[in-house]
DNA sequence: TGCTGATGTATCACCTCGATACATCGAGTT
DNA sequence: AACTCGATGTATCGAGGTGATACATCAGCA
């Protein structure tokens, strides 16, 4: 079961489409964009790698370091867009789907936020933002029920999560007012967007919603 | 290699010393109590059960429902704190070094602060707030330095998960005031400890600092 | 020359998660 | 009383992720 979640495919795509890259330097661009906070290991973007690869979405380059052909150990490998890929990252960027809000795939989408046309930034930021109202619903109904409960720290931890959320929408009404504004100080019509076709419309099943922390 | 994280075993332990339960209620009480926000999934919770039976930390009654004796599939299974599981949870408790500054370890600690004394209580605030402002310093560095090179979503995004971080170092300056202040509202002198041993000291080695989200 | 640290690719053991199976119970509903 | 339905309960499995580590090259520097 367990599909192996998309972030990971599509912020890999994303980076290939700025330009070709080596596993290395992918994970520091990675861990650059993707908030800087995050880990992501070896062992989860090299078989990453090898399976885009095969699905045909990017293509390696053979092992080579400069003059010397194969041997070395070190041999980068740098991987490029095929046209599959460059197809997929379009459809994804075009999407705006309930996959778009979750907390992972919302950070990565938003990433891309400048290859993305404005109407789906916007569609993105206002599904974020519903998500994240939905999910502040819920739990104060359990904190409340609860509340009695518990001592004054476990409240006082609960109210913290709740503030932090909170302060997520706040930013998200920010950014969409900004969005709404017409976004001045940028070529306001023609954002390019990166795909072939701009239809695509949510991809995939419903979202899996998967809360982590605050 | 990788250890098992000792948060959900200190999370088990501290939840138990409260009063003895069954999986199922442990399940409720851990997510209620780490944040409503986190998951906790059956296939992390009864195997680690099962290895801390194993340990002698907690014994687990047999299977009985009320009347009938076994059979049953539902058949709770209440367990409960040895004399040894008390020790170490004493232990925990009483420590306040550097693991229990981590992301999910200082959740777990802070959720359990009622059975803490007021020393500890402070050093794992300050702790904490030392651990934040470091890793701020770290991002706001590779946020200047990469700067040039993100558009301003991407920037946007760090600027956010910076904020975020901030956030929560203002809410400890609330708490360690607090703190400091004596906590007035409550018997001060006498937070009656959990453990037996108020010795303890700062257990396990170095902290693994995982980092992980906002 | 030898040391150290950054650059690179790669793998392994263990952990964790989401899904699911199976079973019982209480409370309505008809 | 029989029926359904959702909450309660224990348990396991496959798949994916993680930290650690191995191995290897290279640049700088004393």
């Amino acid at each position: 079961m367990r599909a192996r979640s998309d972030v990971l495919d599509h912020a890999i795509l994303g980076l290939l489409h700025g330009s070709p890259m080596h596993g290395y330097e992918l994970r520091k661009q990675l861990n650059l964009v993707l908030g800087s906070f995050r880990a992501l290991s070896y062992g989860s973007l090299y078989p990453a790698l090898r399976q885009l690869a095969e699905r045909g979405l990017i293509v390696g380059s053979d092992a080579v370091v400069e003059d010397r052909p194969v041997a070395s150990k070190r041999a980068r490998i740098v991987y490029q867009l095929t046209a599959a890929g460059k197809e997929l990252l379009g459809e994804v960027l075009g999407s705006a789907g309930p996959s778009a809000w979750d907390d992972e795939e919302f950070d990565v989408r938003f990433a891309f936020f400048a290859q993305t046309d404005a109407e789906t930034r916007l569609r993105i930021l206002e599904g974020r933002r519903t998500r994240l109202t939905e999910r502040l619903e819920l739990v104060r109904q359990s904190f409340a029920r609860g509340r009695e409960r518990m001592d004054e720290y476990t409240s006082e931890l609960q109210r913290h999560g709740l503030e932090q959320v909170e302060h997520e929408v706040a930013w998200l009404d920010r950014l969409i007012d900004t969005e709404r504004a017409g976004r001045p100080a940028r070529t306001p019509g023609t954002g390019s967007s990166v795909g072939t076709d701009p239809t695509a419309g949510p991809h995939r099943g419903a979202a899996t919603a998967k809360p982590k922390k605050e």
